[in-house]
DNA sequence: CGCTTTCTTCAGAAACTTGTGAAGTTAAGG
DNA sequence: CCTTAACTTCACAAGTTTCTGAAGAAAGCG
């Protein structure tokens, strides 16, 4: 077993979900620093971690780290803290956030909505192409409100099963 | 107003459309070519054009709509069909089969998991990072089933609306 | 059975993306 | 107020990806 000193965890072990964990966020169309940098997080106890341990983990530069978080922080995946007294920041997953935010593809949704009202108005309401355009935005605009609902569900779900935060 | 000769469609609003839908899937990690073919057919008053008219709607090569058409095959977003006695092919978005296939993230759902699973093992299921992955795979377990719901609510609610197919 | 049309495969050029080192900025601590 | 630690920005090199033209394979048609 390859525990590394005092840690009192199976480096190794962590490296390997750490990366494939990773593989699969990069195969559904994430970045690949951003995708390891979240993968790390989530596989620390403490769900957080310093730019130093994050840049050493993963064999990354400073610069790697800056851009991977900045990504993650704009997609709200991760949250940014600063320490009080001290100009070390800590990137934290904070449990609930991070699926709200996958499930906000509320955004991206918005913008197809957006695109597709564009096209029905364009080809026409009354041609074959704007009716199945009108029908697809229905959809969209269904999903959306069901997304919320779920997320409700999964609440109580949630606590019901992990018990309140 | 743009009307090419016969056509009875503003082509110009068209390539409009298209190439702004295009970028918002493009956006949403879909590759460039796909996006912009699935765009084009999505436009189309059939629902299905041919490989020439996609090429030269868009301006690309027979190649490049080889290689788009593969990809929206493989992940269900459009079917390929043969014109009887003739070797043109036909290529088309299919109504309802492509939100399916939207929806159907369900192989990277099952990925996820799988991932998810190991992690938990390999960090241990009583320490606070393989706790804060379980409840995350429970997440996961939770929107698998929550989704297929969905998907029955919106056939109901299609018919409802827009009629029996 | 060979010609022709249509699609596919492939090698390579062009364009874009990504991660790095190095310089720059910010703010704590003396 | 100067030093120094921590993060960020930037230009560029390396590595990918993407599209094309050209050659190749499949299949109708005469």
């Amino acid at each position: 077993m390859t525990e590394s000193a005092g840690s009192g965890r199976d480096a190794e072990a962590v490296s390997r979900f750490v990366e494939s964990f990773a593989a699969q966020l990069v195969e559904a169309g994430m970045p690949r620093m951003p995708a390891r940098v979240f993968a790390a997080l989530l596989s620390s106890d403490e769900g957080a971690r310093t730019s130093a341990e994050l840049g050493e983990q993963l064999r990354i530069s400073p610069a790697a780290v800056s851009g991977a978080v900045r990504y993650l922080a704009q997609t709200h995946m991760v949250s940014r803290e600063r320490e009080p007294g001290s100009r070390r920041e800590r990137y934290r997953v904070h449990g609930d956030q991070w699926y709200e935010a996958l499930t906000n593809r509320e955004t991206v949704l918005k913008r197809w909505e957006g695109a597709l009202r564009e096209g029905v108005t364009s080809l026409g309401a009354d041609t074959p192409a704007g009716r199945r355009m009108a029908e697809t935005l229905a959809f969209f605009e269904f999903v959306e409100v069901e997304i919320v609902q779920m997320m409700e569900r999964w609440r109580v779900h949630r606590e019901k099963t992990f018990g309140p935060e």
